[in-house]
Formats: C-alpha cells, structure tokens, sequence
RNA sequence: GGGCGAUUAGCUCAGUUGGUUAGAGCGUCUGGUUUACACCCAGAAGGUCGAUGGUUCGAGCCCAUUAUCGCCCACCA
C-alpha cells in the first residue's frame, strides 16, 4: 500500500474514481452476496424487475436507491441479507420495441420471420438491454446479490410458471372466455391499452330502422337504433331494450334531482336540461318501452336489415331508457358490453372481421371490403331500403394504434382466464388481517377496492415472447385414450372443453410430443402468457419454487417490496396471492409505496415524451453519491417529485431548460457559446455526430454540495490527525463542545434509525444534512479549531472528532456508499482505531455496524447552554453585519448575564475570536457597558458591542425606537390573550405558563430597550 | 362518473399529537481570497399557508363547501 498523505485529497471530492474503486473492491470482498446464516436473522428483498425494453431512467434510480439504503442499513445492523437482481421480459411492450424496430428500418412485419427468428431477434435485444440495465444500477451503487441474478423467462422461473398453471388447472380456475383486445389491423396485432392513442375525428350518429316481425295490432312495425359503426350491424344478434323502463327512469329522475340540489350555478342548466329530457320521455316515450319490454319477454324478433336475420328482442339492463333511442343493437363480437348482454342473454357472437380488418365471410355480399367502403355501402343500403331515420353529424374520438398510426378495431378473442374468486379472496384477507402491511396504509385501500371486484384474469396474450401457454389441444380422442396414453402421469391433467369440441391437456413439462397420445395429434396453445404472471411469482420463484430449496425455506417470505403506486395492483395483488396458493406464505411482510418523479411541468416521465432523465446523466454531473441522497431528501411521503429538467450543453457545459417544445429535437443550438449538440432524438447522421448533450436537473445540486462538504470536513478532520492515538475517553476528559456534539450524534443516530424503519427516507436525510452541515461543520469543526492548538486539549478533540466522523459516515453510508467508504478507508489510515472506547475499523464501511444511540450522552441542559453560546455568537454576527464593519476588523463586547451564564461562557473567548472575530472583556450582572454599543437582547443575556468609532448614532438611535415599538406592540398583543377569560380558564396551565414567561420576557426586554434608547438620547 | 393526492416565499419543498414571531435549499440583494470547503462563509429582503364558512381560548394543521392541478380506475350504443 502506497504512502498516504492528506495532500492528495483534492479539494473536490472526486466521485467517479471512488465508484469505479469501491464497487470493484466490494464486488471482489462478495460484499453483496447473502450467505445462509442460522445465527442471523435473514432479511431479503425482491427488486420489483425492470422491463428488457428499455433503460432505466430517474424513477427506477428512485426505487432502487430506497431498497440500497434499507439493504445497506439492515446490512450494517448484523442481519443477512440478500437483494435478488433480475429484469422482466415485459412481453407486450419488448416485442413492441423489436417489430417497431423491425418494421421502421427493414419495412418487415413479424410475419415475415416468423416466430423462432422474432423471437432470437427479441433475445438479442434482451441481452443488450439487460446489459445495460445492470450497468446502470451499478453504477448507482446498487448492493444487489448478483449470483442470483434472475430473468423472469429463466428456466427456474419458466417452470415455477408451468407449475402454477398446472395447480391452477387442476383447482379447476383456469378457462376460457371472450375478452376484447384492441387490434392493430395492420401490422395484425393486438396492441396494449397504453399503445393507443385517441384522436377526435368528424363522425355521424346513424339512427337505422330494423322491422319488428309480425307487429301485432297496436305494436310498433319498427325499432330504432343508433350507431356511430353502422357496418358492425352485420354481426348484430340481437336489440335490447330494458326490462322495466318505468322503474328506470323513474330511478334516473331521482338522482338528477339529487344532483340538481347540490349543483353549482353553472351546471344547473344542463342538468335541468337532463331532468326535462327524462320527464319528455315518460310522458311521451313511455308506453313505447313498456310495449317493447313486453314484447321482449314474448321473445319476439326483429329482423335485421340487408342480412335478413331474424333476431330477437331482449330485456337486459344494458339498455338505458333514458339514452339514445332506448333500443341498443347488440354486437357481441365487436365490442366488451355486448359482449357480457350477449354472455347473459346467450347470443350467438358473429366475427365480421377479417385480422387484416376487412370483412369476413360472416359479412356475406360486403366480405373483403374495408370497414369504410363496407360503411358506405351498408348505409346507401340501408336509405335505399327506407330504414335510415336521421344522421347526425358527432365528433368521434377513436382509438388509434401508436405503432401503425392506424385505427384500432376492437375483436373479440378467445382469451384464457384465471378464476379469481378464491385467490382475491386469500390475498385480501393478507392485508386485511395486517400480514401484509402496506405503507403508507391510504394505498391499501386501492389494493383492497380492486381486488374486491375479483374480475378474473386474463392471462393470454397473443405474443410470441413469453411463456408459453402449457396446454395442448387434442381433437377426436377418447377419454380412454388419454387416460392410457398418460397413465401413471401426475403432470399432465385433461378437461373436455364443449365449445371447441375437443381435449385440453395441461402438462407441468416443457413440451408434450406431438404423438404423444397415439392415433391423434396434439397442438399446443399458440399464445404466451401475460407478463403478469410470471412477474407474479417473483418473490418465490427467484428462490427457486416448486423445490423447497434451502434459499427458499431461508429467505421467503422475504422482508419488504418497494415499489410504485402503478403496479400496486398488476403486481402487488397478484404476488400476493399466488405466494399464498402456491407457498402458502404471503410474500412479504412490508409494502412501501414511493412517491412518482414528474418534471418541471408536473407530467410524469417517459420516454416517448422525451422528459426522461437517464441516472447515468445525473451520475455523470454531480456523482452517484448526489444522485442517490438527492432522490432520499426528496421522497417524502405525500409529495410526488417535481423535477425541473435541463439539457446540459456538452461544449460549455451551460445549463439549457427543457421546454416542451425543445425536448422533442433532434439537435439544440447552446444559447451561450452557439454550439450544437444532440438529444436522444437525433437519428439523422448529422445530428448523430453532434456530442450529445446529457439531460440532468439542477435539483441535484444541494446533495452534489452536500457531498463536497462532507468530504471536506473529512479533509480538514484527517489534516488535523496528526500524531492521534486511540485511547479511551473518559468522561471528565470531554469539553463543552464534545458533549454537545455527542448529545446530538446520539439524538441523529436515534432518529435516522426510527425513520428509516418508518420509510422516511427524506426525514433521514434532512436529520443528516442538518447535523452534518449546521452542527458538525458550522460548530464542532470550527470549535476543535481552537482546541487543536492547545497541545493538552488535542489528544482528546482529535479522538472525539474521528469518532463523530466515523459514526457520522456509517449513518451516511446507505444514502452515500461511494463517498463514505472513500473516506472510511483514508481515515483507516490515520486513525485505525476509532470511538470513545476504541476498536479496529473493519475493513469496508459496508460491514462496520450501524451506529447505536447512546442515551448517556444525551444532555438536554448542555444542549440549551450551546444554544445560548449560538446566541452569543448570532448577535456578534448580526452586530458586525448589521453595523457594516469589516470582518479584519477585532471588535469588543460585554455580556449582561446571570453568573452561572457567565461561567459558562467565560473560558470560551478564544471561540468567540475565531469564529466571530470578537473578544469578550466581561460577563456578569454588573458590567460596565460601553457608552456607544451594538445592543441585542437575548434570553437572560444582553450582548454590547463596543462601537466606538463605528456607528452613526442617529441611525442607531431610530433603529432601537423601532425596535421598541415592535416589542411593546407584542406585550400588548400578549396582555390581551393572557386577559382572556376564556384563555386563562380553559388552556392547559402549561401553556398559560408558557405564555406568561414569554410576557415576562417581553417585559425585560422593553426595559433593555429604553435603557439603551435612553443612552442614545444623551448623546 | 368513482377513488386518491396536492395547493405554504420568485422556484422546489419541509412543517411531528392544533399552542410564542410559519422553516430549508435554490434564486435575488449586501459583505467576505478567516490555510476543510466559492460545490464555501457571514448577513438581508421575500409568505394575510388556493378560496369561503365552521369547530376551538387558540387553526397552515381538524370539519364542511368550493376552485385549480395531478394520478389511478371505470365509462363513452
């Protein structure tokens, strides 16, 4: 080991050396790997898996960082400990990213590789991504345990998946239903919900007229339905109409006169419109419905226009009296409501649609059209038949695919689900009976009101990337058959399904052959599973369920799940319960939601909206130590994170504000020194050749400067080691200053360690920065100054000063890793051996022990006596500012104080020279005040600053008038309150008491005040 | 439409169970090359705590109403 000296610690504290040191040097000690320790408590954590897609930006660093700190912390306190790494695959948006990719710069659609090669492609984008992902967290610090380092399409996790759905299969929960998913005609698939984007279009309200068959005497010949897609009446199957309208209606009215009483004035009127539109339609519409309600319990048909099918009349609730026409075509197949009235009242369900969006054979004469010639034509029918009523021009919002920019049609799909009537069930019962307890407990009642729905899950996704749905179909088999060609099997159970007219036979293997039962083939299931799934087995899955491995019986259920509010129910909900169904075991005991980090203009991050911030950015700037206690002072509880963003020019290093017009550009021209640079947009070669200018917020600034401070005081701390020697510190050895400063450590240590318990995180890193900068620096250091100096006060400052750094950076160590250990191990240079009753620093910051409170050292009245010597030396300060003398200049002053204050401060004026420039000459009750004084009133004390010379009297002379009129004000202000009657008498005595020691106060200070005015005067 | 949250200094935010004169950082202004730190030091200015009403001896904090913004969920024939 080379010789070291404090000279080569620069005065900036250089942060992306000691990352690249230390996390080598823990990496290379196994720091982060959890061992099996029967003599520890174990504590281990899932990370909530970032998505392949993409790299992480400001949020994920927000939730990584918050699980650092707690692992780190709960490391240092003796626990074992294991944070399990790992990414998602993220099946929808990865597969996304790679045919966008595909599609933009080669022109190709999926279905020109088809699947294996898609799927490679999609590997090999995983591998880049994973890459980089892991980079990133490193380079935060993250003390993740890479030797298990998981991805949710493993092996180990691949048959955790088959193995749940297997037990799910068998419970009898797993089937097979219709669910609508947006399709994206044309590149012929099916697009998630945050894909879509709407737009308004111009569109018309067609009112059609379908014939009611055989009208007996009286009925209506007709019904009237609206539509916005009149082609969709191809597949029309039905006209519903409500059961009981009267009642309907009735209820409506009831609560539009509801609303009408509390409305503001400016929605009355459109209320009051609603109430007229409903009380039209009973007097004049009623009967009609009624009639047709009646009919629809005779099962009476209409007959559908140009298809010329009958169709029946229905009573479902879907259909409200008091919209619209009253009668609603039914299209079970093309949209979601239908589609249950459809389900209720046993409809056929016809597909009209092709996947490439033109019409099927279901449409008859219009197969192969597009919807809009279909459209055209339908309605040109429709008028030539008479039946068209009335079009209205209305405005339309549509769904449009992101990707192909191309309208979405909604289709319905064959879908498998998961039962959710039991499992929500179990998982609510979890956090209801607090074994699991979310944080803060407001995002329980989400968790609760969702899953209380038990909507069943579907779990299909028609993908290539992912999971692969473990069941086979096998057509014309007997049950005979299956039972021999599987007999003696466990893993693979079968269900007649009647609708298909064929077997499903789940299997817990990767792959059934083919000919597996002899005589038929067997096909297996084309979709993969929903990401969700997967992802919800994390917990145990990474531990490697279905084994009941030594790692899962150790670590599960693991200790806490940090993560965002988004996913509290996709995700949180879902590992709930299957850690119930298949361990038997909640996952984890703790759920801490954290706050969302939204920019400058309150709009949350992303990609797309280019106001993401990449942590390496911030990294880059101020340091991973900065970003890290930057993003933990700001997580408070409530607050989402508002985070002003700036482009950082790359040649002068200017900062440029991120508008909403200049973050989506290619390139920006710096507004200073007229250079261009890129953004992430740039795809042009030229804008690719320009440096890239990093995106980063000045918000990061104060923990960049805390950092460079504390660094500092370790420097000027080390400087001052010279000749140090452990020993113990008895407690007669401690001056005033130490004991003030160990009566805080211990009250810091106390309170950084209960909020971290609590998740205040930003309540832990104020405590710090506080102490570290407002006490240790701005007084300790400034005090042990003086005392350096004294050969016989030395020994004993430098042991309490590298004791007070020491446990100030092992209470710093999770938020600053980097920093810390940089200095813990210079520090271990000097001063090896370190505390009031010394041992042998250990030989990472990472393993030392997380600090103890040590309520002996806790001291209340020495904390109010520095608080009188901060007095002191505010005045002097405010004196010296206030009178505008110059710092070089040595100022005089008496203090007018009670003997024991006298006492106490006297010894202390070599303090007061150095840190105020200001030597006392006396303190007590009787001392002699300068004629010309700088006076200032403080508890029990006044402080006279001798300003001979100085001052302007006149000047001084108004300023204490003033002052006195702003006290006596206050004392009558303060007589008043204290005369009330109803004060005195129903206050707690203690704070009338309060009140009257501060009238007390006032009182004395009014007399100091006139003194003084009094002296001005006489001048 | 339902649920949740926010509104405090020019900006970004703290503010413990209601109790003296509501705090911090940045920015602004004044003054500083005090050998740890100009990513610093010493000071100053700046707020009727979104609005209205209520409870209370006392409200930034509790209750009601309301406005604005954000997020989640549902829905839009």
């Amino acid at each position: 080991m080379s010789e070291f000296s404090i000279d080569d610690l620069p005065k900036q504290y250089d942060h992306l050396a000691a990352q690249k040191r230390w996390y080598a040097f823990w990496e290379e000690k196994k720091l982060f790997h959890g061992t099996l320790d029967p003599h520890k408590k174990p504590f281990s954590v899932v990370i909530p898996p970032p998505n392949v897609t993409g790299a992480l930006h400001l949020g994920h660093a927000l939730n990584n960082t918050l699980q650092d700190i707690l692992v780190r912390q709960k490391r240092m306190q003796g626990y074992a400990v294991t944070w399990i790494p790992g990414t998602d695959h993220a099946g929808i948006a990865t597969q996304a990213m790679v045919e966008k990719r595909l599609f933009n710069e080669e022109g190709k659609t999926r279905h020109d590789l088809g699947r294996d090669v898609l799927v490679q492609r999609i590997w090999d984008w995983k591998a880049a991504y994973e890459k980089r992902i892991l980079g990133q967290l490193k380079e935060m610090g993250c003390s993740c345990d890479w030797d298990r380092l998981r991805f949710t399409l493993d092996p180990v996790c691949a048959k955790a998946v088959r193995q749940t759905f297997f037990r799910m299969f068998e419970a009898g929960w797993i089937y097979r239903g219709k669910r609508l998913v947006n399709w994206d005609t044309k590149l012929q698939t099916a697009v998630a919900d945050d894909e879509l984007f709407y737009d308004t279009v111009p569109g018309h309200f067609w009112y059609l007229k379908y014939p009611v068959i055989d009208p007996k005497l009286g009925e209506p010949d007709s019904v009237v339905v609206a539509t916005t897609r009149p082609e969709t009446m191809l597949g029309d199957t039905a006209v519903a109409v409500h059961p009981n309208p009267t009642a309907a209606l009735a209820k409506v009215e009831v609560e539009i006169l509801k609303r009408l009483e509390t409305a503001s004035e400016k929605d009355r009127d459109d209320i009051q419109s609603q109430l007229d539109e409903v009380r039209r339609r009973q007097r004049e519409e009623l009967p009609r419905y009624e009639q047709l309600a009646k009919m629809a319990k005779e099962g009476r048909q209409v007959m559908l226009p140009l298809v010329n099918r009958p169709i029946p009349l229905v009573a479902d609730i879907w259909a409200k009296p008091e919209l619209g026409t009253g009668c609603v075509k039914i299209t079970p197949a093309h949209d979601p409501n239908d589609y249950q009235v459809g389900m209720r009242q046993k409809l056929p369900m016809i597909n009209i649609l092709n996947k490439d969006g033109t019409l099927s054979p279901e449409a008859g004469p219009y197969a192969g059209m597009s919807t809009d010639e279909s459209r055209q034509k339908i309605v040109a029918a429709i008028e030539s038949l008479g039946l068209l009523v009335a079009v209205e021009d209305r405005p339309h919002e549509l769904p449009f695919s992101d990707r192909s920019k191309t309208p979405i049609e909604p289709f319905l799909n064959d879908q498998w689900f998961v039962k959710m009537e039991t499992l929500a069930q179990t998982a609510m019962d979890a956090v209801s009976d607090g074994r699991v307890r979310i944080s803060p407990s407001r995002y329980a009642k989400s968790y609760l009101d969702w899953l209380s729905e038990k909507r069943d899950w579907p779990i299909g996704r028609q993908l290539w990337w992912g999971h692969r749905i473990p069941i086979w179909y096998c057509q014309g088999a007997s049950e005979s058959e299956l039972a021999a060609a599987f007999a003696g099997r466990d893993d693979v159970k079968w269900r007649w399904d009647d609708e298909g007219q064929q077997w499903w036979i789940c299997s817990e293997q990767t792959q059934l052959v083919t000919d597996a039962v002899p005589g038929h083939t067997i096909t297996q299931e084309e979709d993969v599973l929903d990401t969700w799934f997967s992802s919800a087995l994390w917990p145990h899955s990474t531990l490697g369920w279905p084994e009941q491995t030594a790692e899962l019986k150790y670590w599960y259920p693991t200790s806490v799940l940090i993560t965002s509010r988004d996913i509290i129910t996709l995700w949180v909900a879902r590992m709930v319960l299957t850690g119930l169904f298949n361990q038997g075991d909640v996952p984890f005991h703790d759920v801490y939601i954290h706050s969302k980090i939204l920019d400058g203009f309150g709009e949350g991050m992303s990609k797309s909206k280019g106001n993401g911030v990449d942590p390496i950015d911030v990294i880059g700037s101020f340091g991973a130590d900065a970003l890290r206690f930057g993003l933990a002072y700001l997580a408070t509880e409530t607050q989402d994170i508002r985070m002003p963003v700036e482009f950082r020019c790359p040649h002068c290093g200017a900062s440029i504000p991120q508008t909403k017009e200049n973050r989506i550009l290619p390139s920006l021209a710096c507004p200073k020194c007229k250079q261009k640079f890129s953004t992430q947009w740039a795809e042009k070669p030229e804008d690719r050749a320009l440096p890239r200018g990093s995106v980063v917020s000045e918000r990061f600034e104060i923990a960049r400067n805390f950092c460079n401070k504390l660094w500092n005081a370790a420097r000027f701390t080390m400087m001052n080691l010279e000749g140090y020697t452990a020993q113990p510190v008895m407690d007669a050895d401690l001056a005033f200053d130490d004991r003030w400063i160990l009566s805080r450590l211990s009250t810091v240590t106390k309170q950084v360690t209960d909020a971290l318990a609590k998740f205040e995180y930003a309540e832990a890193a104020r405590v710090l920065y506080e102490f570290a900068w407002d006490e240790f620096c701005s007084f300790y250091l400034e005090m042990v100054k003086t005392r350096m100096q004294d050969a016989t006060q030395r020994p004993v400052a430098q042991r309490v000063l590298a004791h007070t750094l020491d446990t100030l950076l092992r209470l710093l160590h999770p938020f600053t890793p980097f920093l810390t250990e940089e200095i813990w191990q210079s520090l271990g240079k000097l001063a090896s051996s370190r505390g009031l009753e010394p041992v042998e620093a250990t030989e990472s910051i990472m393993t030392a022990p997380w600090p103890e409170a040590v309520t002996a050292h806790e001291n209340p009245t020495i904390e109010q006596q520095f608080a009188k010597f901060q007095g002191v030396l505010g005045a002097l300060r405010n004196a010296r500012a206030r009178q505008n003398i110059q710092s070089r200049e040595n100022l005089a002053f008496v203090v007018r104080c009670d003997a024991a204050t006298a006492e106490l401060m006297s010894p202390m004026t070599s303090v007061f020279t150095a840190m105020a420039g200001a030597t006392p000459l006396a303190w007590g009750e009787n001392v002699a005040v300068p004629a010309l004084a700088d006076h200032s009133i403080l508890p029990g004390m006044e402080i006279f600053v001798d300003l001979a010379g100085h001052i302007d009297i006149a000047a001084e002379l108004k300023k204490k008038r003033d002052e006195l009129d702003k006290i006596e004000g206050r004392i009558v202000a303060q007589q008043k309150k204290l005369s009330n009657e109803n004060f005195v008498s129903r206050a707690p005595v203690a704070v009338i008491e309060k009140e009257r020691g501060t009238l007390a106060d006032l009182e004395a200070q009014a007399v100091a005040v006139r003194e003084a005015v009094a002296r001005f005067e006489a001048m």
